[in-house]
DNA sequence: GCTTAATCGAGACGGTACGTCCGGTCTTACC
DNA sequence: GGTAAGACCGGACGTACCGTCTCGATTAAGC
């Protein structure tokens, strides 16, 4: 048997109702800590363990990998938003990329976030649980603001959703992981712009 | 003293010219073998010297690491194009966004880059050589052709042209490295269009 | 408050009485059954708790260590002789040198019980059980054989009994300890000899 | 392909002639300070290791076990002897008695030689190395006296001179290592009387 | 019969040692 | 001086046990 963390699949470990909240607290603490303090990198189950003053192997028996702790660490401190959800669908958008701009240039954990995404190029959980937990529940307000935008007409009805979504989403993304060219509020703004210019 | 080596900045480690080819050319081949058969991760300097038969110092000795190594050797095996870099913009910008397409989704070493860019995440060399080796020559010809598509009038002349480019090649990437959603030519195709539209 | 455990002094743990004589008998049946499967070394606490059904607390209830438990679960399982008592005193020593030797040649845990003197080595609480348990049972009605012999005028009376007694049990101890040289019958019959000679 | 340690047979580990000097003198100096110290239970690979200021692998590069390099330790530093090789038959024997007693229960590392004993009845490497490297070499010289007082008629003939070895040298690990009764002077005394006795 | 307390199976917990793997440096002998 | 070989120190890995602890469930006495 098994259950699911975070869309892993890992061997049962029994109930989950036992586990301690101090040591849950603890790790959760220390993993964050030490992945904004030195980078994802340099980061080891160990180190958490020995920081959170908690016995390695339980480490290993809540989270199947290192990334695994340090991506819920991540959940469980950064947030982003809330932003306005109605309205008019330019002004969502562009509330949106500066969410994520200002989350990847100022943040502590945020400007972390791309070593994180780095780690699940080779770490298929982690990249489902990425996609699920994190991305996912950024975009659906947006794309729901799309719809509605499309439904009254003030916006092309013939694009996929998730396609239209991604030409403003993915640029920011592009120059944080890919580009290394400046990411910063005009360029979010240009491309928010481009964005709607092609929708219209 | 110092050397470059692609965006690396690496202790002079004596007279290149003597470096023996042959080890150089079993050590890219050896690296290219192991990168695309087991992945980033479990390639290691050790593995990439057993397998080159080669001393372990002599990959140290001209690589400041195994992301260098294993890109040049990425760079020496995996090519892209060419296209036609002149005549009508919308058919230059569909075959790149398809060639792109191409190797990221078949090809061996191709469908191996989103961990070589994971690994740059963490590695500031890597990620400018990258950036420098590998994207940008790639983007040079398509900016090109872009901005004289701007002075026939055919595309707006008011939108900074790495903006525009980002436009097409950033949703390709960013479904690679991010969203986890299918990559495939109805997407790339839908891309392109909604890209010529946002510039026309 | 404290109880005396097989020459083991450990906290007082309550009433003896309540304790399971199911989870006993399930305990000793599985620590000797580890013990003379596996040996010494791969027997674990756990192991035998998991083997027993029981959980490790009970096992730590009622004994202090794994030797003891192993200890315990060899005392309830293994036993030497009856050997004639009385009359010829040769007979009895012989009897006695060929009782060891078939147990620690051919018995299932008598060959392991080499093991549990080793770790006796380092755990003095086992060793003190270990000479009081089960050496010392063995020894006294020889003594006693001796000394009888001795008032009989057999045997000379100006010899302390435990060293004449050490010249018959030490060498079949000492070669299934120490040297490694063969112990069989013909060893054992010319060590009773000669200790025959020297106590006449 | 292997090569023989103390008797081991382990994998071979290349080139012994380039092992560093430094660090096995510095292993079997921590290795042998920590046996003294605390015991060999407590004795660990790491902790070897981090004393000697040496890496963990190159422990396990040379040695097996930790029984293995504590023994070696053990060799490297203990002696006995030497004594009288000739002349009275008696006499020796009473030197060797003598000079077991005073290892074991004066020396540093002769009381300990007992653990390394019982760590040797689950590691039959070591049993053997130890029973050829440290036990052997101590009884041939009394073997060869022996059988110049067989030849010389001062001593039986008739007796088998290993089992006649055993006779004096049996008692006194006997008691160190199961009896638990004293182990003195008087003690070694009385066993070799009763041992020339027994042979004359 | 009811309560109360100790024992039970189960298993999470903080630790410690294991033996392996790899990183990056160094030394040696050859070419 | 570059090279193949490989020993070296360091340190992270994931596993196995240790001995303690907490949890309900069960059980057995004493009221």
């Amino acid at each position: 048997m098994s259950r699911l963390f975070l869309g892993y699949s890992v061997p049962m470990p029994a109930d989950p109702a036992r586990r301690s909240q101090e040591s849950w607290r603890a790790i959760l603490d220390a993993a964050y800590a030490l992945f904004v303090e030195n980078g994802y990198q340099s980061v080891t189950m160990g180190g958490i363990a020995a920081r959170a003053g908690v016995g390695r192997q339980t480490l290993y028996r809540w989270w199947p990998s290192k990334g695994a702790v340090v991506f819920e660490a991540f959940l469980d401190k950064v947030s982003i938003g809330p932003f306005p959800a109605d309205g008019d669908f330019a002004a969502i958008l562009r509330a949106y990329a500066h969410g994520f701009l200002t989350l990847y240039v100022d943040g502590a954990g945020g400007s972390r976030l791309r070593e994180l995404i780095g780690a699940a190029q080779t770490d298929p959980d982690l990249a489902r649980a990425m996609a699920e937990q994190w991305f996912e529940p950024r975009r659906a307000p947006v794309r729901q603001a799309l719809r509605e935008a499309q439904q009254a007409g003030a916006v092309r009805a013939d694009v996929d959703a998730d396609t239209a979504l991604d030409l403003v989403f993915a640029p920011l993304h592009y120059r944080l992981l890919v580009s290394g060219q400046p990411l910063d509020a005009a360029y979010a703004d240009a491309v928010v712009d481009l964005c709607l210019h092609a929708l219209r």
